[in-house]
DNA sequence: AGCACGCCGACT
DNA sequence: GTCGGCGTGCTC
């Protein structure tokens, strides 16, 4: 509730505001405005900004007047959202240590946070949504019994109920999580009247039996969603019946670690390993990280849990090193049969060969015992390039560093990364020559391919085979990728080709056999974290196969590979993800990668590689000293590996250093420098700047 | 980022 | 004379 100090008229007050100011202007931290009275900080408030009305969080108020600013250039408060309560001390808290960490300002960071629809209502408005979610009342949750435990569940839950740290919940697929989950949850709710918990997902769209169980477990009343594929009307509503504390629950992909929960008690990060919980976009914050943060800075006591199969290298590292506490479910429920790996030398099989020979066999012979096959390849389209025979012209995209795709199916080169489109050449564009082919293989063709192969057979009851792609392309949305993964489900596919995109979340009971065709790149990619998605995605896949404990074949996961002897598919063989990540860290350690440094990229985008390059010459000119001093390595400015895309140059410096607060001092002190140099003759031609902490891709 | 102001080219 | 192009600069 706001103070309810008696105004003052003759002593105005100054609100400290975050105001919805853009990210490069250059107001970093907040606005002051003037009210007459007292407003408890974390109010909500609408202010004029410009010419403009913007929506506002105050985070003090005082009766001293800022020496920094005018004081008759100061504005009063439009109007204050009293109807609700003010976000609390910790969100607020959380929202600073983000931007601070992250290097944005925490007005950027809080609007950020808010749902979007909340920018442009008035108090009017505002009330009338909240009268709509009044009526729904908040029966509190009656979850229905869970499933009896394993003993390895019990004892997971015992550990989560009582650690002093972030639990690692390092089970298998299939071990049974989710019920760990659900009763870590339920258990909360007991114990703590108004207890709020929450649930990270990676892709709210591969999860639909996560959600679905929660539910079923406590009831879509006390449920909140939060993601980007809401509605911005249901995403207000989700994040209003969360913030006034009726939805227990809620379930939400990255950008929920923000929502305003004022119980929080428990928070879960199902899959933390997954890339998709560092943001991409604007400000790149790890989600995971932030949760973690989350709790532990909270005034109330939190739980977290990190849930995975093959946890981050980082999160490893912390349960080795005994900041956080690791417990183990090895067993996979329901009796079902890990697979087993059958590595393909494809050094020993005939050139050029998509699918070898013995990997051919196999399927067939699970197709034709009336199993379902699934086969990963990372590419989509029909050909990663279009070459031509007679010279040497070849699929360049003209916007950015790569190739076009050709996608036979409405015969276009498409762009991956601008998304230009053309349709293809009938004669090569350079020399005429009719010659032009693709090269390289995506889904598309492999799709195709496998018609050819296995066109003739049957299935039992004398029907031909289906053969399913599911991509990027098939699966444009949430819910045509939903459409057709419940079409393999329902048993319509037998053979099912598909992007990594179908390796994740959803259990196919019938599928008996998976393969990778074509995974080499990431075992010798200069991008020290692609072993460590590799092993994952191959994990993953492979808890795919042999859900379905009653099928007659043992089911195995295939890898057709130039490097069999690799010790990545010998810990693969042996489900070992321990032995891999022991490996694996071991590596790091020795040639300093994370999580044994902590790294940040500066990234510039310019009209010219040239214009980045000066611009980050400049900055690491400028940061230099102070690099020297506390011990921070600034790396040469390089271009970045995908140099150029849309007709952007890019071009990135990185930061390294032995420890997070040295790297933290130093960029806190390069933000103001580079707002500087942009301005400046150095930041000619720069479209825009960025700095990433952590980043996952160098 | 918006949204102003501002200072030059083609229209009623 | 005015409408409007988008360059530059500010927002408590």
């Amino acid at each position: 509730m706001p103070a309810t100090a008696a105004a003052n008229l003759t002593k105005p007050i100054w609100a400290q505001v975050w105001v919805s100011t853009p990210r490069h202007s250059g107001l970093q931290a907040a606005l002051t405005y003037r009210c007459d009275q007292h407003l408890a900080a974390g109010h909500l408030v609408r202010v004029k900004l410009g010419t403009r009305q913007v929506l506002g969080v105050v985070t003090a108020t005082q009766t001293q007047a800022p020496s920094d600013f005018p004081i008759d250039g100061i504005k009063g408060i439009e109007e204050v959202l009293d109807a609700l309560p003010p976000l609390s001390a910790d969100w607020r808290q959380l929202i600073s240590f983000a931007a601070r960490y992250y290097q944005r300002s925490a007005s950027e960071v809080a609007m950020a946070a808010l749902p979007p629809a909340l920018r442009d209502l008035d108090g009017v408005q505002l009330a009338r949504r909240l009268k709509k979610i009044d009526h729904v009342d908040a029966a509190s949750p009656t979850p229905t019994l869970g499933q009896t435990l394993t003993k390895d569940q019990r004892a997971a839950l015992e550990a989560i109920a009582s650690a002093d740290r972030p639990v690692l919940l390092f089970g298998a697929t299939g071990s049974g999580k989710t019920e760990v989950y659900l009763q870590a949850a339920q258990r909360v709710l007991a114990q703590q009247a108004d207890a709020q918990v929450l649930v990270m997902v990676p892709e709210i769209n591969l999860t639909p039996q996560l959600i679905a169980r929660f539910e079923a477990r406590f009831g879509d009343q006390a449920l909140a969603v939060l993601h980007s594929g809401l509605t911005p009307a249901q995403r207000l509503k989700h994040w209003l019946r969360a913030h006034l504390g009726q939805a227990r629950i809620v379930l939400g992909t990255r950008v929920s670690v923000f929502a305003s929960l004022p119980s929080l008690a428990l928070v879960i990060v199902d899959e933390e390993h997954d890339p998709s919980y560092k943001s991409q976009d604007g400000s790149r914050f790890s989600a995971r990280d932030l949760a973690i943060y989350r709790a532990r800075a909270q005034q109330r006591p939190c739980a977290v849990v990190l849930g995975s199969a093959t946890p981050a290298l980082e999160t490893w590292h912390a349960a080795q090193t005994g900041r956080y506490l690791r417990v183990d479910m090895p067993e996979r429920m329901g009796g079902a049969a890990w697979p087993a790996l059958r590595l393909v030398d494809m050094q020993r099989q005939p050139a050029k060969a998509t699918l070898s020979p013995p990997l051919l066999a196999a399927i067939a012979s699970r197709v034709d015992a009336g199993e379902q096959c699934l086969l990963l390849l990372n590419r989509r389209g029909y050909a990663p390039v279009l070459s031509c025979g007679a010279c040497a012209w070849k699929s360049q995209c003209p916007n950015c560093s790569a190739f076009r795709v050709f996608h036979k199916i409405d015969r276009s080169l498409r762009c991956h990364h601008c998304g230009a489109s053309q349709s293809v050449p009938r004669a090569c564009p350079d020399c005429g020559d009719q010659d032009i082919a693709p090269v390289g293989k995506g889904t598309e063709q492999l799709q195709e391919h496998v018609a050819q192969l296995l066109g003739d057979m049957r299935r039992c009851d004398g029907t031909p085979l289906r053969i399913a792609r599911i991509d990027a392309d098939t699966a444009p949305n949430g819910e045509t990728l939903s459409a057709q993964l419940q079409a393999v489900h329902t048993g319509e596919v037998d053979i099912l080709v598909g992007t990594q995109m179908v390796a994740k979340g959803h259990d196919f009971r019938r599928i008996g056999l998976v393969a990778a065709l074509n995974p080499d790149s990431a075992l010798y990619a200069s991008d020290f974290r692609a072993p460590e998605r590799l092993f994952a995605l191959l994990m993953q896949a492979g808890g795919r196969a042999g859900r379905d404990a009653q099928q007659a074949q043992a089911p195995e996961l295939w890898v057709q590979t130039w490097s069999p002897d690799h010790p990545l598919f010998a810990a693969l063989r042996d489900h070992d993800y321990a032995r891999f990540a022991q490996d694996e860290l071991a590596q790091r350690q020795v040639a300093g990668l994370p999580p044994f440094v902590f790294q940040a990229l500066l990234r510039a985008e310019a009209k010219t590689q040239a214009q980045a390059q000066t611009f980050l010459l400049a900055a690491r000119q400028s940061m230099w000293d102070a690099a020297q001093q506390l011990d921070v390595t600034c790396f040469p400015v390089v271009p970045m590996a995908m140099a150029k895309v849309a007709n952007i140059e890019r071009a990135q410096m990185l930061l390294e250093a032995d420890s997070r607060a040295k790297l933290q001092h130093l960029l806190s002190a390069a933000g103001e420098t580079l707002h500087a140099l942009k301005r400046g003759t150095s930041g000619r031609g720069v479209v825009r700047w960025a700095i990433d902490v952590d980043p996952l891709s160098i």
